[in-house]
DNA sequence: GTAATAGATGACCGTAAGTCATTAAATAAA
DNA sequence: TTTATTTAATGACTTACGGTCATCTATTAC
């Protein structure tokens, strides 16, 4: 009896065909003005089919928004399964962070929504948990090699790795986040190259952490 | 002839009012949730009224936003207005603006909006530039403290102030970010006391600023 | 006292998220 | 093979809300 296997795989196939219309409208259009009856129409499906596989407009959102957490995952645990010495591969995470924003911008753009709580008012158990899930994943992979540098005498064991995290990440997101919106206004305001602040404030950071300053 | 300047005044009363109401509304409801005939029956007017003050409801959000920028640079201006140590006004700011942000709490969550670009596509030119105003005027008091600082010899000389604010900013605000939403979850997954990451990564970043990290 | 102007109103419009009665297709039963 | 039943898909409809505008009202000018 393989036929409710065989509706399950349908099933999903649709889901990520519905995926895949969906991020292409939003990634064209924007959250806000992008409507479900172009989705709609960009999966060939009529709107109400939409809602036998997401729960709400939302939904498809965050469906997106965890693809893109899963390549940001993706990449950074790339970029830390080298060889390199633990000090090195905290570096590369960092960079590594800059290359997705550069590379992938429509999904750090995403990001953002999830920042604010006003607009998950309609999200599901179910893909909250999913985000939160993908959420952990990265955080644990920052922090394990955090840890790890410590552990190997490289980092000052005073560090606390989940701190340490935090403040690499708000650092680098905030700048980012700058650097996406505001970065001519910063260039002409200020005199500000974002990129150039990026670069010297995580490299200030690193160095705050290091055992060993000299290196 | 004083009748057009009574009725500008007048004009500029009711602006106020519906500019209350407004913020009674959003604070309440929030952004999306909060209605314009919401708004319209808070400030015991038509909702076409509104539209003869305000261009959008963005505008409305605007307006109400850069009540918190005024206030928030009133308390960092006063913070900075003692006779204390330069160095010491810096420090006061990083408080002063966690004291914001858990006294008006309403207004930190405001400026999550304005960052993001996909949220205004209604604001009128004039709004807008009030907002850019404001901003700057942050900034400015930011960075000329930090400048100070530097020429007074406490502040290491090769600090570009700017980029320096933008660090500070940058770290500050996404960790309060994070407790503003997500503080429990911190908590409890990472064992993680926002509060106290907040006040080390700023002691931390100070530090890296000083001249002579004895103090 | 009347005309002209400015201010306020709320019914109305357009749009878009989400629903649901109906239709179509696929599977099971006879 | 035909009929019944379950499952999937549809799109017209409902609801909600931002924004508009013809109409009405009050104020000011003449």
């Amino acid at each position: 009896m393989g036929i409710p296997e065989r509706k399950e795989r349908e099933r999903e196939h649709r889901r990520e065909e519905i995926l895949n219309a969906a991020q292409r409208v939003f990634f064209e259009k924007g959250l806000q003005p992008a409507t479900m009856d172009e989705i709609a129409e960009a999966a060939e499906l009529s709107k109400g089919t939409l809602y036998l596989y997401y729960k709400s407009k939302e939904d498809l959102y965050l469906g997106v928004m965890i693809r893109g957490i899963d390549i940001l995952h993706n990449m950074l645990a790339e970029a830390t399964s080298t060889d390199e010495p633990t000090i090195v591969k905290i570096k590369n995470l960092g960079d590594t962070y800059y290359r997705y924003f550069k590379e992938h911008r429509s999904f750090f753009r995403m990001f953002y929504f999830f920042q604010n709580p006003l607009f998950h008012t309609q999200v599901s158990e179910e893909m909250m948990g999913l985000c939160h899930t993908g959420n952990q994943k990265l955080w644990k992979l920052v922090i394990d090699l955090i840890q790890r540098g410590i552990d190997e005498g490289d980092i000052r064991p005073d560090v606390d790795p989940a701190e340490c995290s935090m403040i690499l990440w708000s650092n680098s997101n905030g700048i980012m986040m700058r650097m996406d919106t505001q970065e001519e206004y910063f260039k002409n305001m200020l005199g500000m190259d974002l990129e150039k602040v990026l670069q010297k404030s995580m490299a200030m950071l690193f160095q705050s952490m290091l055992r060993d300053p000299a290196k």
